[in-house]
RNA sequence: UCCGACGUAGCUCAGCUGGUAGAGCAGGUGACUGUUAAUCACCGGGUCCCGUGUUCAAGUCACGGCGUCGGAGCCA
């Protein structure tokens, strides 16, 4: 397999003789015992003829106590002079003391460096602007905080995946090159696609429909993109959706598994990553203090069925008892979302919006054909719209003469309408942004944070 | 696309009615056997975003540009 015309790969050196290596998330395990932990230096205090290295390998953090009589001078000295981010090993034995960040320290008697830090690491322990961490986003990263909240995304991620999963819907992943601007509404990245014009697709659903036709409950969730001049705090262009879709399930069918899927989340989450949240809420910059927000936990905590469940018309009273003048048959503005949110401690659906204001596959009410039967969730605290859904024009005619009225091109919905043709059945779904879901969730103040390397409208590096 | 704010050391910022540049952190040297964003002493570090103009004199005032941030619309 080796191919010996390439060069020698030269090997770090990166363990202290045949110690265990032991996990800092597990560390309790050891206590005790002596070990090495692999990692990178986070921190580094001295008080002469003591050091103390703050250890991260990724699991968490912990102190290493180096006494100047447990070491030779050079490497004593050495480890008083290691840069932030130098990789390190550390060998030494596990002990639980009151006076450790963590509850428990290393007592060090071995140090391996396996690459000292550049003498400029950008991120120092003290403040720095969004502007300057963003660019350094691939550094940022390794801060304790954004490091909880890309953990609390994981978890939610596996709990929307385990959800859906147990409840008999199965994963369908749709496609991301698409023919056509499907919904008409958003505007989308155009490529080039051979010779054709391709878009980045800014949903799943219309794919889903037929899935769901197909398998009878499906959901899909990966990246969609959407191309808008969108600069806010709640905007990514390309951002993770997942989107149930589901045959013979009606608008209340939709809410039900809406609020069984968001209260799913917030009890893994508050179940599993609790002591994340708590960090998260330890480091807390100015602007979001300003916001007020509460502890996750309890906001967590406050996440319990049954959420408020209100027609459109009715938050529109609502709002104008509140001081809104939102015009009867607009759609919610982010102020007014805000505004009626901070009414309740929990989610709220909207129901039955305009049909004017919603895509052309909404189905209309029977009982009023001027509304929809459509749905948002709308999170507390501000956070607005999470979900949105409703059940789908199910009547080819109908459809049909959606298109046409939204003045979208027939041909590109030949296979939609074919669903309608062939034994078409009552049928709806949602779709939830991850990156609003994690951002709420973890009471972020924009979303730009819930995930590794955001895009944004002006920012396509790192 | 529109509205608003900001741009000074590697970073976060101060710099008054215009008079020629300052702090903390980071970096360097040293002290300290329990530090918790350690502390203390000393040292190095600047195209004050760019351009034009006003002025004896511009980080400071005016205009234009560039960049960043926040918000609106649209949406998840």
């Amino acid at each position: 397999m080796t191919d010996a015309s390439l060069p020698t790969p030269h090997h770090l050196p990166c363990t202290i003789g045949d110690l265990p290596v032991a996990r800092i998330a597990e560390i309790a395990a050891f206590a005790g015992q002596r070990v090495q932990i692999r990692g990178w230096l986070h921190n580094r205090r001295s008080k002469g003829k003591l050091h103390f290295l703050q250890l991260r390998d990724g699991s968490g953090i912990i102190q290493a106590v180096l006494f100047k009589g447990d070491f030779d001078e050079a490497t004593f000295a050495r480890a008083d002079h290691l840069q932030q981010e130098s990789s390190i090993v550390v060998a030494g034995t596990v002990r639980a003391d009151e006076r450790a960040p963590s509850g428990f320290e290393l007592q060090a008697d071995g140090l391996l460096v396996v690459a000292e830090a550049h003498a400029d690491y950008p991120i120092s322990p003290k403040e720095h602007g969004v502007a300057f961490l963003m660019d350094h986003r691939h550094l940022w990263l390794r801060s304790r905080r954004q490091a909880a909240i890309l953990r609390v995304r994981a978890r939610i991620v596996k709990s929307i995946r385990d959800f859906f999963d147990s409840h008999d819907y199965v994963l369908v992943d749709t496609p991301i090159f698409t023919p056509n601007a499907c919904e008409g509404t958003s505007t989308l990245f155009e490529t080039d696609y051979h010779d054709q014009k391709a878009y980045l697709s800014q949903s799943g659903q219309l794919y889903s429909e037929a899935t769901a036709m197909a398998l009878g409950r499906v959901y899909t969730f990966g990246p969609t993109f959407r191309a808008e001049k969108s600069k806010t705090r709640r905007h990514l262009t390309e951002f993770w959706m997942v989107e149930p879709e589901a045959a013979f399930l009606d608008l209340d069918g939709v809410i039900d598994l809406a609020e069984d899927l968001v209260c799913t989340i917030a009890q893994d989450v508050l179940r599993d990553r609790g002591p994340e949240l708590d960090l998260i809420d330890s480091i807390r910059s100015e602007a979001e203090e300003h916001r007020q927000l509460k502890l996750r936990r309890e906001a967590l905590a406050a996440i319990r069925k049954p959420f408020i469940r209100l027609d459109y018309a009715d938050a529109v009273d609502q709002l104008h008892e509140l001081g809104s003048d939102i015009p009867f048959g607009d759609d919610l503005g982010g102020d007014d979302e805000t505004i009626l949110t901070q009414q309740y401690d929990r989610p709220i659906f909207v129901r039955r919006y305009p049909a004017q204001v919603k895509a052309f596959y909404m189905k209309r009410d029977p009982a009023d054909p001027v509304r929809s039967l459509s749905v948002d969730m709308l999170a507390p605290e501000g956070y607005g719209e999470v979900i949105g859904g409703g059940q789908r024009e199910d009547d080819h005619d109908t459809l049909r003469a959606a298109i046409e009225h939204h003045k979208l091109p027939m041909a590109a919905f030949d296979w939609y309408l074919d669903l309608r043709k062939y034994g078409t059945v009552p049928h709806g779904g949602f779709g939830l942004g991850l990156e609003r879901t994690v951002a709420w969730v973890c009471g972020l103040p924009h979303v730009r944070e819930t995930i590794a390397f955001p895009r944004l409208m002006d920012r396509l590096r790192p």
